[in-house]
DNA sequence: AAGAAGAGTGTAAGCGCTTACAATTTTGGC
DNA sequence: GCCAAAATTGTAAGCGCTTACACTCTTCTT
């Protein structure tokens, strides 16, 4: 019964007793094929255990059944999360996910624009998970005649889902200041230029805002970027610590980077409300336990729904391009590492 | 000079002055290829930035160009180190690799296995970690015609990278008993059944070794499956403090199952070692903060080390099939959360 | 009731590669 | 130098699918 090769087309053809064209049609759902033909079609390769050759779509200029997750790295917790999300969907429309981690390094974006037009062929979309892009690349990749879509990336054009940075780091940032506090460092991502797409930009912006709205400027020493790591955050609670003046809250820009804060200031011996107040972003499964203060934000959702965006384009690829941009809510949750500044 | 279109074999067999079979050739650096031609080839190639398809190569009988790694979780802490360290390994060999997270649904790993043939004809190896796998599934596996490799699994017919699991887990276990503690509980991860490849598994032989060498019998009762989250180490602790006689230390599968017993145990105003020693597996970069012991394991290394050896695998197809079994050092760290009872 | 328009289906030409197998060139032994 | 064996290169037939285009029936028009 079961074949050990697999079946063909052709097998569901002959089953079928159509053509191999129009088993393709009605494999597809494409127009102009009788309701008659389309069920024999349907049955037969039902029958035959019939699934498209990915490879021979691909060459014949059909879709490759497969979409490209393009993340800075898979291991923090908020891109793991939207990773996992994000495949889940994929692979319940049948898709499979291939996962490009660009690690920091340079030369592996490089690579990726570089091969655009290689990759193009081998995947069908791509996602983006909060990826520093430049203006070119952005060029680049709406031309590639990819599907694409992301999370966490503000003025792309393209399906965007995320959450209000600049509001939530606003949030945060409020937090500390509606404490007492006035002298404020902010860990803050990834380094951004100006017009960045990131969301460590947008963050960084919420944070000047906030305290431009308490009539206080930003002191760009205690500005530190830290990556989203744990590592991150503790080098760079380390240098604010060692080399600049200590500030009596911090607010970091996710809850890794203030994890890592806080071992920082633990090897110091510091502590996070006595010596120093701390916020994050994200409400990690440890916030809890550590007491963190932080901005709660879902992450599996933003992956998930990022990645419905992109099937959905997918679906219907004649549909006008439209891009559309998708907050979800965030909320700011009170723990034990802020508290009054006297 | 960059056509819009992608160059084809076609065009390097033009540019070099040879046959579409002989650049064929030359680029897969098969035999009879004079060094004339394969240089003339590379050259022409590289003028044209020529990079094959893989669909097409594919569709012919070629390699696919990409791997797919197969992972219970792409979140927890483990499985992204492993995943995002294998995947820098085939990308720098210039394959894809394709994501499937089994996610505990049975569903997925029933359509994975479902879809081999479909899956093999889309990837040219799989990388599975510490996936749990019947007998049956693994003949499937190794008469599917894919190369195999994997990290932390146990007398599997391929290239296996790990730790001694059973090693790490009796030294986690013996450094509890050794501080005078003789009611322990173990959160198990996995459920895993006899003969199980899984790591679980083993460290629940190297536990019972440890108990043992002691003299001590296992009470079924003070085994409990985790799982390797946080969450799920919460839920087995609560379920051990709420419905079960409360040991005097515990070893966690894990250090995020330990994470989660930690807060579990503060839910219910207990703490560790006061109340409870801990003890996990891992290092996890929270643990040095957690103050939590453990038994250090280099996760990236493991990876790596098994993406390295399926990539050779790959590239001489046709060497003999000698599965090899890699162990890498484990290293107990004595921290906070464990100490001698009274 | 004849012809146009449209719906449904089939034919055949690729997509870019691999790989028998055939053709050609080179090498080596005498 | 001559011929077989070995080394190199080319020819052509697919791999399984999509798609332009041709063809055959139905339906409507008028």
């Amino acid at each position: 019964m079961v074949k050990s090769h697999r079946a063909t087309i052709q097998d569901v053809a002959v089953l079928s007793g159509l053509s191999i064209c129009t088993v393709s049609r009605a494999l597809r759902n494409l127009p102009n094929v009788s309701e008659k033909a389309q069920s024999k079609v349907m049955d037969a390769a039902a029958k035959l255990g019939y699934k498209a050759s990915s490879a021979a779509a691909r060459l014949a200029g059909g879709s490759t059944g497969s979409i490209a997750i393009i993340t800075p790295t898979a291991t923090a917790w908020y891109f793991a999360q939207a990773v996992e999300a994000a495949e889940e969907v994929f692979g319940d429309s049948g898709l499979d996910t291939v996962l490009i981690s660009l690690r920091g390094k340079a030369s592996v974006k490089q690579k990726f624009f570089g091969d655009l037009l290689g990759l193009s062929q081998r995947v069908d979309g791509v996602l983006l998970l909060n990826v520093d892009l430049s203006d070119s690349e952005i060029a680049l990749l709406a031309a590639s005649g990819l599907a694409v879509a992301s999370v966490g990336m503000t003025s792309v054009p393209w399906d965007n889902v995320g959450i209000d940075d600049e509001n939530a780091a606003w949030e945060a940032t409020s937090h500390l200041l509606g404490l007492g506090h006035w002298d404020l460092a902010v860990l803050s991502g990834a380094e951004s230029h100006e017009n960045s797409v990131m969301s460590s930009s947008e963050r960084l912006k919420g944070f000047s805002r906030a305290l431009k709205d308490h009539d206080l400027t930003v002191h760009p020493d205690l500005i530190i970027n830290s990556g989203s790591t744990i590592d991150g955050g503790r080098k760079a609670m380390n240098e604010l610590i060692a080399h600049r003046s200590l500030p009596t809250a911090v607010f970091a820009y996710c809850d890794e980077a203030a994890f890592g804060a806080l071992m920082a200031m633990r090897e110091h011996g510091l502590s996070a409300p006595k010596s120093v107040s701390v916020i994050g972003i994200d409400d990690h499964p440890m916030s809890w336990f550590m007491g963190l203060s932080t901005v709660a934000q879902p992450v599996a959702d933003q992956g998930a729904f990022a990645a419905n965006l992109l099937v959905e384009r997918l679906q219907n690829a004649d549909a006008p391009n439209d891009p559309s941009n998708h907050f979800l809510d965030t909320k700011l949750i009170e723990r034990k590492t802020t508290r009054r500044q006297r």
